[in-house]
DNA sequence: CGTCATCTTGATGAGACTCAATTGCTGTGG
DNA sequence: CCACAGCAATTGAGTCTCATCAAGATGACG
């Protein structure tokens, strides 16, 4: 399994010269994102399927899933996006996804067709990395989903901590049923699996959405 | 999970014959593609993992598999390239995956230095709704690993057919094992899930390559 | 017709899902 | 401060799907 950084680094493309409301120099970025300020309460939606992709996002505060409706109430959970993460540049005019805030999330908002519309060349090229760095991204997901469920979990965890911040301790914003449904896993295999991480020293679960990674090496080793 | 092939290369042939400097229109793409011809035969490798990216390929005859090897002898097939479709177009400078031909291919091969150097917008937007397209493919095929068997191969036996002109007829150009790679399921699943389709009257196997489609409607809402 | 690879079929077991019960956490009201 | 409700998470028991191991069948090719 690659360890090439799929970017959990996100990418601030020159978007938007929209209608300013806001502007935030966001560590992490190279270049500024001007956009709309706005906040979400747990489970709101960001948008929804089908809906006119023409907005840009980019996170200042909390946690956003990405996800599909497959029917019989399953659910497939296509991507966290945290801090920092800039996403819904889709090439399509419509999402193909659903973006909902997982807890209270602060975002910035870009038009979009400033962007595409405009001959730019720079900013189409822009474009054009930002959406190889979302397929890189998702070609490992899908490695992912070809493997047994510790090392989904295991793989999740390095993921998590390294987006966080790299911190061995990682604060999951999401509950249990998130995790499941990126993981392609049932609600109690990623509870039990946790416990059996526990029982052999691998981590710590002071609160379950508290995780201390006392053996990183190890998780990394389980999936490569 | 699966057992590997690679070693299992008798013939491969060094490289193809390619001399003469093709010009050829692509249907799905607006723009033409240059390129030299070149040739392989069964299991010879187009490029492999970790090499420069410099080509851009397009198939003009015979099927290509893409895939990653992870270790303990599994392999994971991240796509079939077809007839038609056009290939390598990698943001990054080294190749992310491997290469093979599966049958005898035939191939147009283009520097990407002329094309993605070229400072033409129109080539760079197409070359972001190339990586757009592929991502949703990427996409597609992730919700796919989170189905359960059946599911897998009727969304294989559905995707096969429309790429392959949209027949009900379909000639599989590649063996179990490289669907079973695919799908991220056995080999022996592969071969128990088609007897089982056929039992039900969902398709006919007159040879284990040709697979006729007897109820499509059926097959594509075994995975909605 | 024998050899080899591919494919199919059968038997068995491990891993993950489901259903169900229990525990733990948080907030609310007495 | 405690009792309780409501929700999330864990744990247990049983089941099912699919991988594995093993044995035959089929087919291509010399």
């Amino acid at each position: 399994m690659l360890r090439q950084t799929v970017d959990a680094r996100p990418y601030a493309a020159p978007y938007g010269i929209a209608v300013r409301t806001a502007f935030e120099p966001i560590e992490k970025s190279v270049q500024p994102f001007r956009g709309k300020e706005r906040t979400f309460s747990p489970n709101a939606e960001l948008f929804s399927e089908g809906e006119p992709a023409d907005c840009v996002y980019k996170i200042i505060r909390g946690a956003v899933r990405s996800y599909k409706v497959l029917g019989e109430g399953r659910r497939k959970i296509e991507a966290f996006r945290l801090r920092g993460d800039v996403f819904g540049f889709d090439s399509g005019k419509a999402r193909e996804f659903c973006a909902e805030a997982i807890d209270d999330v602060c975002v910035l908002i870009a038009r979009r067709n400033t962007v595409v519309g405009a001959a730019d060349y720079e900013t189409i090229r822009e474009l054009w990395e930002a959406s190889a760095r979302e397929l890189k991204r998702v070609q490992q997901h899908a490695l992912l989903l070809a493997m047994t469920a510790p090392q989904r979990m295991a793989c999740f965890l390095i993921e998590m901590s390294r987006r966080l911040g790299g911190h061995p301790i990682v604060e999951l914003p999401m509950p249990r049923q998130d995790i499941a449904d990126y993981l392609g896993l049932s609600i109690e295999t990623v509870s039990r699996t946790f416990a059996r991480f526990e029982a052999s020293g691998l981590i710590s679960l002071p609160t379950s959405r508290h995780i201390v990674l006392r053996d990183a090496d190890v998780l990394q080793r389980m999936h490569e």
